[in-house]
DNA sequence: CCGTTTTATGACAACGATGTCTGAAATTGC
DNA sequence: GCAATTTCAGACATCGTTGTCATAAAACGG
C-alpha cells in the first residue's frame, strides 16, 4: 500500500517542477492549457490530494473554517450544521466542529488556542456565541474573518446574517389576535439569547398596535426547552383568568405547552391555541403539528459561510425572510 | 498584534533550544524538571499553542480525528457528536464534522481525500456508514484507526461500540405481551441501517417465545422519520382488526404514530399502546411521553472515541447497556 | 529585426513543528 | 576514581506545500 501521493510524485509523472502542479492545484494563472491538461491527468491518475497542513503551513490559506456554537436546540444545531457544511462542501473547505460554553471563562482563550492551532480561515459564529464581548474581542485582535448567524448586537463590526425577529414575534401575535385572541402568555427564550428579548418586543408592539394592554402576569420566562416551556404552561393555566392562547419562543417550549394542555385535557386549539417559533422538525412531529415561525436557519447558515468565502470588501448584513406557517394548534378564539 | 507565537519563540524566552520545548509539548522522558517548569512558564507567557500544521506535517500525528456519518435524526447526529467531541476534549484533539451519503457511488473517494488532506489520526464512522463495504475497504487498505459506533456487521475486523439491539426490541415487544397485547404492530426502521434488521428479530422472537403467531400484516416499512411513521400507522389502524399497540422502531416513527392517533381520535394508551426506540429528546416532547428503549448513543460516541486513543493492542468490542424506559404511552390493553 | 512587455516555468527558501543522530553531563558499578 | 550506563539537550534534516525571485520563451510595437 504506497502511501500518499505527494506534489513531487505528481511533478515527475507530468514532467513538470512542483511549483507548476502548485499552481495548476491553485488555479493561478500563467500555466499553458496543455501544461495544465497535463498535471491534471497526472493527479487524477495518482488520486492526488494535497496535504492541508502542508498548505496551511507554506501558505496563507488553511481551507478549513470553524464552527462555533452553544445551542441547546439538537435541531438548531443540527441545520446549521449543515447549511454550514454545504458551503464548505462547494468552497472544497473543511469544518471543524466547535462547540462551546458561553459561560466559561476560558472561553476566549480556547477560541484564540483553536485559531493559532488549526489556522483556520474564517469562523462561523452562531447564537449565543455571536454576542460574547470576549470573543468577539479575541477575533477582532487577530484580524481573523468572521461573521456570525442571528447575533443581537453590534451589527455595525462585522458581517452577518439574520432574520427579523421583532417582525416575526409581531407577525405571530397578530396572527393569534385576528383571530379573536385578547389574553395572549408569552414565554420568553433562554437569556442568553439576545433573540429572545427580540421576540418579546415583537409581541409587545403586536399588543400595543391592537391596544390590548401589557400584562406582565401572561409573560414567563423559559430556557427554550421543553420541560422550561412546561413549567411556564402550568403557570400560566393556573392564573385565575387564564389565557387562551400561548406564543412559546421556540418550538421546544411550545411541544411543553402542548404536553400541559394534553395533561389538564385542554383541547388544542379548541380552548387553547398554542404557537411556536423555529419551525424545526419538532414542529410538525407534535399534535396537533405548531404553528409557527419558519426561521431559514439552514439557509442563514449558508449564506454566513458564504460571506466568509466572497471577495467582497467590508461588512456585509443579510436579513433573510421568516415566514408564518399556520398549522393545527392556534385557531379561533373559543366564544 | 504580534501573530501566533511559535516554538521558537518559546524556546527563544527560556533560553533552550526548539527541540527541547518539542519534548515538554509532547510530554517526552529526559527533560529536567526545572528545564520543564522553565519551558512551560514561557508557553503559558506567550499563550503558546503549537500549529497543528506543523505537528502534522512533521509528525506522525495530526492530532484531529473525523466523525462520518450519514443519519437523518437530528438529535441522534447531536448525541452522538457531543459524545465524540467530549472524548476529543479530554484528549486535546480536534474534530472534523464530515457528513456522508451512503448512497453516493463517490463515497469511498471522498473518505480517501478526507484521509489524504487532513492527515486525520483516526475515524469514527456511525451507522449507516458503518456498513458500507466501499468505506471499510478504503480504510483497512490504508491502515488507519477507527471505530465503528452501532455497526450491523463484520464484528471482527475492527473496533466498535453497541447496543444488543435485538434483546432491547425484544424487552419492548415483552413489556407490551405483559400488558395483554397480543396484536402488536411494529414498523422498520430505515433499510440502510443495520438495526432495522435487528429491532425487527427482536420483536419476532419475543413473540415467538410468547407463542403469538408472526403475522406479516402487522409489520410494515418506514424509513425512521415522522412521516413514514405516521404513513404506516395509518394503514396499520385500518387493518379490518387493528393492533391494540404499535412498536415503532425509533423515536420520530413512534411520533408519526401518536399524531395519527390524535387525528382519528383514538386514545393513547387507553385504545392504543405506542412504543419507540432511542429515547431521543423527542420521545418526551410528545404528549404522551412515549415508552422507549434508551440507547446510550452519547456514551457510545465516547466510548468509540476513547478506543481510538486507547493503547490496547487489536479489536476490542465494547457493548453498553439499554434501558427500558416506560413512560405514558404504553399500558394495559382494553378489555 | 531588435528592444520591451507579457506569458510561462523552474530553483530554492520558508512555514513550524518532529525525528534522528550526536555528544555532554549526571549517575552508577566496582 | 574510572569506565560504563543512563539522562538530558542541541544541531540539523525533514515533512509537503506556497511565496519569491530569476529567467526563458513568446508576443508585441515600431
Amino acid at each position: 500500500m504506497a502511501s500518499r501521493a505527494t506534489i513531487k510524485d505528481v511533478s515527475k509523472l507530468a514532467s513538470v517542477s512542483i511549483k507548476t502542479v502548485s499552481r495548476v492545484l491553485n488555479k493561478e494563472k500563467y500555466v499553458r492549457d496543455a501544461t495544465r491538461t497535463k498535471v491534471e491527468a497526472a493527479m487524477a491518475a495518482l488520486k492526488f490530494s494535497p496535504s492541508l497542513a502542508a498548505r496551511s503551513l507554506a501558505g496563507r490559506r488553511s481551507f478549513q473554517i470553524a464552527l462555533i456554537y452553544d445551542n441547546h436546540s439538537p435541531f438548531y444545531i443540527h441545520q446549521i450544521q449543515e447549511g454550514v457544511w454545504a458551503q464548505c462542501r462547494e468552497q472544497g473547505v473543511r469544518m471543524l466542529a466547535q462547540p462551546a460554553d458561553v459561560g466559561s471563562p476560558t472561553l476566549a482563550a480556547e477560541v484564540g488556542g483553536l485559531i493559532d492551532e488549526t489556522h483556520v480561515d474564517g469562523i462561523i459564529l452562531s447564537s449565543p456565541v455571536t454576542d460574547a464581548p470576549e470573543v468577539l474581542a479575541e477575533l477582532e485582535a487577530r484580524g481573523i474573518p468572521f461573521v456570525r448567524i442571528s447575533p443581537g448586537t453590534n451589527h455595525a463590526m462585522t458581517s452577518s446574517v439574520f432574520m427579523d425577529d421583532v417582525q416575526a414575534a409581531d407577525d405571530m401575535t397578530t396572527h393569534l389576535i385576528n383571530h379573536g385572541h385578547r389574553r395572549i402568555g408569552f414565554i420568553i427564550g433562554h437569556p442568553n439569547h439576545m433573540a429572545s428579548d427580540q421576540r418579546l418586543f415583537g409581541y409587545r408592539r403586536a399588543l400595543d398596535r391592537a391596544g390590548i394592554g401589557f400584562e406582565p402576569s401572561l409573560v414567563r420566562p423559559g430556557q427554550f426547552d421543553f420541560a422550561s416551556g412546561a413549567a411556564a404552561a402550568e403557570l400560566l393555566l393556573d392564573l385565575p383568568e387564564p389565557p387562551t392562547a400561548i406564543f412559546a419562543s421556540n418550538d421546544d417550549m411550545a411541544a411543553g405547552v402542548l404536553a400541559v394542555a394534553h395533561r389538564r385535557d385542554i383541547t388544542v386549539p379548541g380552548a387553547l391555541s398554542v404557537a411556536g417559533f423555529d419551525d424545526t422538525e419538532l414542529a410538525s412531529a407534535v399534535w396537533p403539528p405548531l404553528t409557527t415561525i419558519r426561521q431559514p436557519t439552514r439557509d442563514l447558515a449558508y449564506s454566513a459561510a458564504g460571506l466568509l468565502f466572497s471577495e467582497e470588501a467590508g461588512v456585509v448584513h443579510r436579513r433573510l425572510q421568516h415566514e408564518l406557517v399556520v398549522r393545527g394548534s392556534t385557531g379561533r378564539v373559543a366564544t
